[in-house]
DNA sequence: TCTTTATTGGCACCATCTGCCATTAAGCGC
DNA sequence: GCGCTTAATGGCAGATGGTGCCAATAAAGA
């Protein structure tokens, strides 16, 4: 039956791929990202960034639903590395040990500049107001990914009360540690910062245990 | 010298107390969340708003920077109600202790009209992108009071890591506690609803001990 | 009452975003 | 190449969000 619905005639225009459609965005973030590092959120308009990538205002805004949206794509890869590292998480090992194995914050399949324009926009974050929700409410996207994880390995449906905390209380390392890597990067960032990075989030979930 | 700054001349017509404010805004946020949550956020417009709390549109604006900041009035009702008891938090006792003591979640000083629109306002606040994003900062700003709490507590500096993970992690315990209250009380909230909130604290903080 | 200062309301204005429609681009069969 | 079909784009009008500016009013003290 679903044989049926998937033999498609295709007729007409192909819709573009989902992964062009990624590059597109991403694209359009840079531009943003660097207009709103250099002169504010506030003070760039959807119009400025849609005339920065090349596209017309229109698309732009069917890109992008609101303006802060734009430092998603970006933020993205942040959230998405340590996403893909929990995901590898071997039953066997310690959380931190894992970490510190497996690990290399953005390190993958990210160019520099685009490390650079992820910490800027970080640091952004403070301090734009609008920016700092979008960059919020990404993070509680990726709290379900850890969530599943969790819920994985502990038994627990991953809706349970405990699941839920601790994958909440790991997005708190993660998001802590961020701001600080961010902070520390603010002059350009060397590998050893990342590195760096890497050791505050051990740090981070050492503390956590000394919760009570 | 900050005696001359404090003799003040005080002519002409006195501000309004900052009490009077908080009373007007909390007043214009009752307005906005039954709109809100009868009609949704994106149909309902400032003006809708300011008319029903019988201001006119720009004042409403004054009162409000954003439309999603007429959630906060209310909202902190719930947070504020947290932050007092961490703040009296005896040194020699456990947090679960001190909270099955001393927490009582919005019980006081909030009418049962008020208790029941600040958890329809937990309940929009999924499905409500904006409103959902404005829940998350008010959070963030609470998080600066635990950490002043723990850091007092454990002799470190507020700025920490360690403080600031922790605080954290406490911020992401009564979040989804507070969520589920919220799902909860869907049909009605009753005093037991509430004191299992205070349970439900109990367990998330007993999950939170097991992250590794 | 007159003076002084704080709040309010009205109005003009730019920015954000949406719906609608014409235009263009990209595939496929011929 | 030419049509045919569908997807993406761009342009334009319009509602809403939100701000700056100024006049009007309200609340004090002299």
């Amino acid at each position: 039956m679903t044989d049926v619905a998937t033999e498609k005639p295709r007729r007409g225009r192909p819709p573009v791929s989902e992964e062009q459609r990624q590059r597109q965005r991403l694209d359009i973030s840079r531009h943003a990202v660097a207009l709103f590092a250099e002169r504010g959120v506030a003070a760039t308009s959807g119009e400025q960034i849609a005339q920065a990538a090349g596209v017309s205002e229109r698309t732009f805004w069917r890109y992008f639903p609101h303006k802060e949206s734009c430092v998603e794509p970006l933020l993205t890869k942040m959230v998405d590395a340590f996403r893909a590292v929990v995901r590898a998480w071997p039953r066997e090992l310690e959380l931190i040990d894992h970490l510190r194995e497996a690990y290399t914050p953005l390190l993958d399949a990210a160019s520099d500049a685009d490390i650079e324009a992820v910490l800027a926009v970080v640091r952004l974050t403070h301090g734009e107001r609008a920016l700092r929700a979008a960059y919020l409410m990404l993070r509680e996207r990726a709290e379900d990914t850890l969530a599943e994880v969790l819920a994985e390995r502990t038994g627990l449906p991953p809706d349970a009360i405990e699941v839920r905390v601790q994958a909440a209380a790991m997005s708190a390392v993660l998001k802590v540690a961020t701001d600080d890597v961010a902070r520390a990067a603010a002059g350009g960032v060397t590998r050893d910062t990342l590195e760096g990075h890497r050791e505050q989030i051990a740090v981070a979930l050492r503390g956590l245990s000394q919760v009570l």
